[in-house]
DNA sequence: GAACGGGGCCGCAATAGTGCATAACCGGAC
DNA sequence: GTCCGGTTATGCACTATTGCGGCCCCGTTC
């Protein structure tokens, strides 16, 4: 009879290249993937891997096995995912995924503790994190974000505006003037987002609009742009309820309407469905003037 | 870290009911799928079953997980019929479903040997099944079939006719007649497919044009048919290939164009590209005059 | 009510799997 | 050339898992 956890050290030493790697990567011994993967050659009858001095190679059969075997992992990591949100059910947990300033200001706010204190027995848990977070990983079970992220299979509802303007320091404006106008930027120093971001709207936005710009630095998420901007590297585009409530920097050029976005609250179908995150949704959208002010941001220091 | 294994208990337990029989059905013994059981729900953290001492019933958690659980199976299972598929690949083994009567003409008529002649290293295995075998399974490669059996998913080609008429032995004749017309089959005592032959285009045709005929036998297979009505039972569609070849049935109906299907040679897209099945397949269409006859059945005894 | 069959649970001995230590191997860096 | 880092393979002791037999439970049948 097979044994289905051999599927798993032929998968990873397919990733890991070796056993050694892929003993790492499972928390087990070197010999013993070395072991069960000539147990599943042995089972099958057939190498699935080119034993080589410097690590393990597939054959060509192994390759076109891989495939099945991977779907097998696919199928178990749903297996945990399943688990791990039925669990979170059962003990009233909701993960919500947002960017890390709001994690601050909501924590701040007290509005998470009403929650609980309305829903005995149910809490909410921060996944924090500038990139999205994909919930159908089933990671996270709520992400509350701006921009374009709705893919058609999330679900949400509108709770707030995200406005950004262009931001500089205090020091940049007195060393280099600031731009009276968007065509001006191509003039200035600019900090940007880097590769890992370039589908966000703030880094297309300033390709189509100074593309001749020099940019100074460039930083993968925006509380890092934010601390370039501080110290006079460059001006870039923030978000007002970031912007604004730094003492160190100005609005050099206002809203720009090509940036703002809404603010969401998605979740996937099902989850969406379950008691505890509807009754999060409820709950957010009855505190819809609470939570407003929270998310666009504190208007000026 | 999760084992893969106890999925698989899991699932067994799940279908069989008890840790008794799912250790028979996996041949290991009920201890251990009863250990593996517990370490499973000592892993997870919460009962996936109810100790019953009539057997085991999935809590409502259980039955949650056992769809995800059941995933995994499928995807194993899938593992399993690619490495079956590639063994057949490298042995050069072609796996060949039809129905019984034709496994017997096409090897007394010496084809699939002049096959392996002509292709050393190729040769033909049947899977003998009146009922329709899921090419999808991977259990065979190709089917030789009539009928209604294009679900689209298929590629093959015509490589005969399927000719029916309605037959009855000679001592039925004798005592009850012969039906001159369709319209006449009412009156007359029928020998029909059951349920499991639900679809069958004779099964239907039968329903349509003699509804109110008294269906004094039933059967699961065109054999078993044959059978009853060669020992006088009653009166029943056949296939002329079969229906001419036996000395003690007469037609009493000629050939019935409602029920004349084509035979075809099918596989599944992926399957017919590889080099065995499209040599399989190259052959049979070469030899259409030799193969012919051997479908469409011996033109009277 | 006694016998029976299907089922769960547990102890024991045999066995299979695991981790650790170690040898041997190879390619590149110096 | 020599050393070094990364790799495979194997011997050995230890541990975990397995199968078997026994025992108990309960519902059904005679």
């Amino acid at each position: 009879m097979l044994d289905w956890n051999d599927l798993k050290y032929f998968v990873a030493v397919a990733r890991h290249g070796s056993t050694l790697a892929a003993g790492r990567a499972l928390a087990v011994d070197q010999s013993t993937v070395q072991r069960r993967l000539t147990a599943l050659e042995r089972h099958i009858g057939r190498p699935l891997v080119q034993r080589h001095t410097s690590g393990y190679r597939l054959t060509e059969f192994g390759i076109e096995m891989l495939q099945a075997a991977q779907q097998v992992e696919g199928a178990v990591h749903a297996f945990e995912q399943a688990l791990a949100l039925s669990k979170r059910n059962a003990a009233g947990v909701i993960r919500l995924t947002c960017p890390e300033p709001l994690v601050n200001r909501l924590t701040r706010s007290g509005l998470l503790d009403r929650f609980s204190a309305q829903h005995p027995g149910l809490h909410v848990e921060f996944v924090m994190s500038d990139k999205y977070i994909d919930l159908r990983t089933g990671d996270a079970d709520v992400a509350l974000r701006s921009g374009d992220t709705d893919d058609g299979l999330l679900v949400g509802r509108k709770v707030g505006d995200s406005l950004w303007a262009v931001y500089a320091s205090k020091d940049y404006v007195a060393r280099h003037g600031k731009p009276s106008s968007v065509e001006e930027l191509s003039g200035h120093r600019l900090v940007a987002f880097d590769e890992s971001m370039a589908s966000h709207r703030a880094t297309q936005w300033l390709r189509q609009v100074a593309p001749e710009a020099t940019v100074v630095a460039r930083n993968d998420s925006v509380l890092g742009v934010l601390l370039s901007v501080k110290a006079g590297v460059g001006i870039a585009p923030l978000p007002i309820a970031i912007g604004d409530s730094e003492a160190e920097i100005v609005r050099v050029l206002g809203p720009i309407p090509a940036l703002s976005r809404d603010w969401r609250l998605l979740a996937m179908p099902e989850i969406r469905k379950t008691a505890r995150v509807s009754a999060f949704f409820d709950f957010m959208v009855a505190e819809m003037n609470a939570l407003k002010p929270i998310i666009t941001g504190g208007l000026g220091p």
